[in-house]
DNA sequence: GTTATATACGGAGGCGGCCTCCGTTTATCA
DNA sequence: TGATAAACGGAGGCCGCCTCCGTATATAAC
């Protein structure tokens, strides 16, 4: 019972097209605007109709889940490569380093995040990728002794990017600092 | 140059009824069901019609900050008791618990707190409020030699209100726990 | 090529929230 | 008991979200 029939036909051309259209407009979109930019603006923007851009995505966190899958598989990635080659604490804060100059570079904050990190957040795609990727590291430390972990992993990102959504011009400073400060309240002495 | 004329006569009794019913059906209403209630809503609530909400709070923020303001004038009572009765260091941590319990059993989360610690905050009433006390708080423990203070005073509470904003269920116990990595992680060895 | 049809398109329109504007009502004061 | 400033209320404009469905078209079968 997994897909009905399926005499299915190949997906029709224009459709991917305009799938891949819209991601880019959006992208932009985001990126220049913040993560509230009207979707009817985005879709006018793409050039086709607001009902085309609702069915390739059926609301906003949906779409900024995809704009952001590649950032994310990057943070993923950069996770792996990190515990493979750093120390587990070196690694833990290379990564939220990281992760704090993704997001300040795109302007991403808050409604992205609130996708990814949110009480709603349905664990998709980037979501997962994320959490996957703070819980490996910071348990990694945890196990190398480096820290104790007594908090949620993704409070640490949590707390970062309360600093990001409040702060306007250049938080990523306050954020790094903040990571130096929250990693060295959790090492074991 | 300060008040043009003031041929003033005496503020309305029905006014003031009004606004102090709007400020406690608004209250209830945030306390309910969060800083986003319709204004419509609350203005029902009261028996008032949306036009006099909007007369006596030009808007939600407005509104939000008059509600607090207690809790804002209680919060910067506590602070000054507590540098006064308490270590320096201490002051800092029960105050900072102290934020975390007000905002806790209140559902003021989000919201409410951009209008305190946002980015466009005209530092307002509450918003000073807050802010005087957190700055004092931790200024204090930093002369005293606790902590080294090399953030923001703000950035303490935004990585708090980080964690308010995301986890929904028991998110107190979380932030209290960063409240101490926190401290922690800015101690002075 | 033609044709049938599943697939995709577009945008009108319903809904709901924000906020303004202004005609009506009313408390105050002389 | 007026005259008048003060306050009221809600209709309505605007905007953004999202759905629905009539129209257009790419695909595949012939």
């Amino acid at each position: 019972m997994t897909s009905k029939k399926v005499p299915t036909r190949k997906p029709r051309a224009d459709a991917e097209q305009n799938r891949t259209l819209l991601l880019e407009t959006a992208k932009a979109a985001f990126t220049e605007k913040g993560a509230n930019v009207p979707l009817e603006e985005i879709a006018r923007a793409a050039g086709v109709g607001i009902g085309t851009l609702y069915r390739h995505f059926p609301n906003r966190e949906a779409l900024l889940q995809e704009v952001y899958r590649d950032e994310s598989e990057k943070l993923a990635a950069a996770a792996e490569r990190l515990i493979a080659n750093e120390e587990p604490l070196e690694a833990l804060r290379e990564w939220l380093r990281l992760f704090v100059r993704y997001f300040a570079t795109k302007q991403l904050v808050i409604g992205a995040l609130n996708a990814i990190v949110g009480p709603g957040a349905k664990l998709q795609a980037s979501a997962a990728h994320i959490e996957t990727a703070i819980t490996t590291l910071a348990k990694n430390a945890d196990k190398n002794g480096d820290i104790k972990l007594d908090v949620a992993p993704l409070d640490l990102l949590r707390a970062v990017i309360g600093i990001a959504a409040h702060s306007k011009p250049g938080w990523e400073k306050s954020a790094y600092k903040m990571v130096d400060i929250i990693l060295a309240g959790m090492a074991r002495e």
